[in-house]
DNA sequence: TTGAAAGCGTTACCAA
DNA sequence: TTGGTAACGCTTTCAA
């Protein structure tokens, strides 16, 4: 049997308050009364029961990150960074996979508040405002990515403007038919349809028109995915001048179709990625791509979520976390 | 303030206990009583406190997954797996980062019994067993991978076994010149004394000697360590006939290198990996690799916690995942 | 099948 | 500075 605060208050001869006060060291206690205290703790080998302790303070301090693909590098880097931010602040982290299911999205905005949870940070792919039930009270809650909504705040990098520096990039080389890998269809995720603004607002400041046939569409956002959508796309198209790619998974997919199909990469084709994980810059060639500090990124997350936890009714925030185009051999020397 | 049991028992005009009956869904109720219950929770939208049940029913309902780095696209792969079979099984699931610090995997290993957590799936990388005090009670716990340890179940893939196999496949190839990055030095990790054990070997088995001067250790199994342990040997050494990587991750660095330095893959150096992450399909050229199902690591350590839940006395048990040789570009036609 | 009451381990209030 | 006591929300005996 597991000792408790009363078999330690026993043993050292004090009340259970006293014991909590030892550990939570806010009520000062005098010298020797700790002392006792901490060894009585030692000798039973005491650890706090965090269950009881959630049940009494109303906080359990856990706060979940939800993310739609667990297994892909970008994930790991975000979740990496989360962990790290998070433990330094003294929380931990249970981690939640939403598969782009908007019900899960929904579910784990209900499910935080069974108090197991003090919060969410949460990177929806599909999350409609409208969706959320009006009168029921949400966990605090911080989004990560593009996807905007009024009830939360948000961390993000500017898809827009990033895509739109990228794009103008690509042309800064001399390319002129640009095409992009992973573009919005007729309906596609917040980040897609952004980052094909982007790549528009680019097009248009280089003078450059838009071709429908440059617009390459990609159901997920994975390197599988890419090399079979760009493979089929190169089975009846020329080759672009310059291809950007909307992830750095989907550029390494890219990568592969090209080198297989003896297409020079930056010489035939520039290639671009987006996110700067840890590989781009082992891709062969080394890929160019939207860089962005993802510590950055959790810090931030984890500073709102703390701030709406300490006050739920102010205004909605957004932070832009600042990002920077790392051009390598990919586009050319 | 959130409904509780009480309230939803007030307004459905029954007791707690029906409406504690009616979740668990164990002791049967009246189907009358049933709605009434289920209808007052609806209206007072009811979500049970997990603390208090946790509290009460001395179980959680979280286990926690540790691993030393969850920057890599191999931790990525696992805690997606882990993730996926555990929420499968009605598990949550909290994630935690050793940073292959000894005193941080024995802080979990005794943080578990703060009874937040049910059990830990830990992937050490130094633990020790000797240094895991004696009579001080563990949660039930079931490592990852190669680090052995009397006191916990465990999960892996047979290093020796592949590593002696991906030997065996490279000799295969004519090669005989076959070095290893990311080796055991003087004292390395307990993956990088297996493999290299299992190189070892394969080394004997192809009738070939054992050359220093073919061992290239690499502190970090990161691409960027790898990148400048192989650059650094390449400079002072000969390019050698086959390159064996103890990872994809270092296998993708070495990859860039080699094509930086103009060395030809796999004309000049057969270069493979282990782990088979999803970018190795899509290396510049393939790669080749141990592959293993990841899914199935996950399955096979959730069910070794699981039992070990129900029975913490019975006997050690470690199971071995299959693994196979995926033959790519890297190493040849 | 349902109800009343006790208790899980912790912390906060109020007294001393 | 320290101690007694109540309460957090749930489940589980035991009785009806």
């Amino acid at each position: 049997m597991r000792a408790t605060v009363k078999d330690v208050a026993r043993l050292a001869g004090v009340s259970p308050k006293t014991v909590s006060n030892v550990m939570n060291g806010i009520v000062p206690v005098s010298g020797p009364t700790r002392f006792k205290v901490e060894q009585a703790m030692a000798e039973l080998d005491y650890v706090p029961n965090l269950s009881a302790r959630g049940l009494r303070n109303g906080r359990s301090g856990v706060i979940a990150l939800a993310l739609p693909d667990l297994a892909t590098a970008y994930s790991a880097e975000i979740t990496h960074s989360v962990v790290e931010v998070a433990h330094e602040q003294g929380w931990s982290v249970q981690l939640e996979e939403t598969g782009s299911d908007p019900a899960r999205e929904y579910e784990l905005m209900s499910r935080a508040r069974s108090n197991l949870i003090d919060g969410l940070i949460l990177n929806p792919v599909v999350l409609d405002e409208s969706a959320v039930k009006v009168g029921v009270s949400l966990p605090p809650v911080v989004l990560l990515g593009e996807v905007s909504q009024k009830l939360a705040d948000r961390v993000w990098v500017d898809s827009v403007a990033a895509a739109r520096d990228m794009t103008l990039a690509l042309g800064r080389t001399g390319r002129r038919r640009i095409a992009v890998l992973g573009a919005a269809g007729r309906r596609g995720s917040a980040a897609a349809v952004l980052r094909t603004r982007g790549y528009q607002a680019g097009l248009e400041e280089l003078g450059i028109a838009w071709y429908d046939s440059l617009i390459i569409p990609c159901e997920k956002w994975s390197p599988d995915a890419a090399a079979r959508a760009l493979s089929a796309y190169l089975d009846s198209n020329p080759v672009p001048e310059a291809l950007f790619c909307f992830t750095d998974s989907m550029a390494l997919g890219a990568l592969s179709v090209l080198w297989k199909r003896g297409i020079k990469v930056p010489d035939d084709v520039a290639v671009a990625g987006f996110d700067d994980i840890a590989h781009a810059k082992y891709a062969v060639p080394a890929l160019t791509t939207v860089s962005f500090d993802k510590r950055q990124v959790a810090s931030e997350a984890l500073r709102l979520l703390t701030e709406r936890m300490g006050n739920r009714e102010g205004p909605q925030r957004v932070v832009a976390v600042d990002y920077e185009i790392v051009e390598r051999e990919s586009t050319g020397p």
